[in-house]
DNA sequence: CTAAGTGCAAAATGTTTGCATACTT
DNA sequence: AAGTATGCAAACATTTTGCACTTAG
């Protein structure tokens, strides 16, 4: 039985800072901009270990780059975004709004929906 | 006004077939392996035009690679998708359960979704 | 103190480009 | 015939690895 330890460093803090504070996508090329002093070889591991965790998620954005994106903290709870195609931004949903969409799925189209993260797309508010 | 004129060649021809006989995702090297006589270039150069057409959906995998997928027909019409997070099918669903949730959401959230290709991910019939 | 995390340089992979040739219409 | 598409080799970009060093708990 190995225990996998995670140590809580200033370099895995301060990557989740910038995408928690905006929660827009960034390249690795991105995050590597916005932090001061962690080699790229840092932010690869760290971001693989996020993904991993589910505290960020792994995306192709609508110009074919790959993206990471912050997502809220995932203890038991279901969470609903809107992602805007236009700003790139995912908007958390505090909604229930889905529970019959996903009851039918499994009932009709005997298909279990998993209830963590689920994300639509289309315009946000703003960029209409 | 330039005409953006696409031949339809054999090997573009190779690559559809093989992602529509199977609805699962592959990988640049999974297609390049299924083919006979592409160069990579060539898959490379197709796949991305594919992906501009709508035509197939790059996606990142569970194990975080890229993979590329098809995609119904997109003719003015709406698609909904269901993803096995286990083989990775894309279930295509006939079935307009969803409009209520769309149009709640562009009437209580202020978002218009988009209603191409929506997908939802969860675990297949065969998979559970 | 010890296991885990970091950063550098180098290696390995993955993707794109230039160009000569071949194919579609 | 003219404009696209293809495939190779080379250039370029991205990601991973090995290793000595640092840091969190």
């Amino acid at each position: 039985m190995t225990r996998n330890i995670n140590y809580n460093t200033k370099q895995k803090d301060m990557i989740m800072n910038i995408l928690k504070n905006t929660k827009k996508e960034f390249t690795i090329k991105e995050i590597y901009e916005n932090v001061s002093d962690i080699g790229l070889t840092t932010i690869y591991r760290l971001v693989d270990k996020l993904v991993e965790e589910d505290r960020i998620k792994k995306t192709i954005g609508s110009d074919k780059q790959t993206y990471y994106q912050y997502l809220e903290d995932c203890n038991e709870e279901n969470h609903f975004y809107l992602k805007c195609n236009k700003c790139g931004t995912l908007i958390h949903v505090d909604c229930d709004c889905l529970s019959d969409l996903l009851s039918h799925i499994s009932k009709e189209h005997n298909f279990i929906p998993s209830n963590k993260n689920i994300i639509l797309n289309g315009i946000c508010e703003n960029c209409k």
